[in-house]
DNA sequence: CGAATAGTACTAAATAGTTAGTATGAGACG
DNA sequence: CGTCTCATACTAACTATTTAGTACTATTCG
């Protein structure tokens, strides 16, 4: 089936959590770390996974009984993907207005960002 | 039909930030703002319209001829509700991670932070 | 060996979201 | 007054996403 969504769907962003998390895996892995928190069908597991290795996610490669699947792409540039689609659909691509909601929302002190922003000035 | 996302799903956001920039509108006026970015038919900005209503995001009141439309909920409120649903969904619910992100992938400076940490001390 | 087990591929279908057509009615207007 | 225009309600259908069943194969193990 054609796939629209550019980024992470739901359901796909779920399984990644527990792929990054673990870093190497299998569809048992997963289905199980899944189970504990909800309802699913080992098949359903597959399913998601093999779209992810369609869509690039994922890699997979045959070790010896069961496929073992790895990130294809680190997690950082992924979650940095979902951000900037966020503030594009959200904010018309402006990140200011999201910070102002997570200060003002959140519990984000003074000394957070103060924090942040140091970050920011040690690697410019 | 049944609608499962609490928050604005895209296309509701779409006419809400239509809805917003007029603060009263009819379908049409949605529906022709929307045109000059995408084709579009008039009953589906209906639909959606009605939709938002049902879901509380809009209100109507029958002025003369056509429905005239307005915001049920402030616009802060609304899409307050998603920045935290996207954090909840993305980052677990906590909030330093989403701004790490912001900082080393959008350009924002120290002094945005900073700035944005002053307004925090003033208003507790 | 032969049954139970674990894995995959293929396929189907349910659910969510989006788009738009058709019927119908009320007011505008020549 | 009959017709055109614009609005709504109802309904249908399509696309995207999610869920899972069934058939089949290889492996394990008593």
């Amino acid at each position: 089936m054609r796939r629209k969504s550019t980024v992470l769907t739901q359901q796909e962003l779920e399984i990644m959590k527990v792929v990054w998390e673990h870093d190497t895996v299998t569809v048992r892995d997963v289905y199980e770390t899944l189970l504990k928190r909800r309802k699913v069908a080992y098949t359903t597991v597959m399913t998601m996974m093999k779209i992810l290795e369609q869509k690039k996610y994922l890699k997979k490669n045959q070790t010896d009984r069961a496929h073992v699947y790895r990130p294809a792409q680190p997690r950082g540039k992924v979650i940095g993907a979902m951000v900037r689609d966020f503030v594009n659909r959200v904010f018309n691509g402006s990140a200011e207005p999201l910070l102002v909601h997570l200060v003002e929302e959140h519990d984000l002190s003074a000394e957070d960002l103060e924090e942040i922003a140091r970050l920011r000035k040690d690697r410019p």
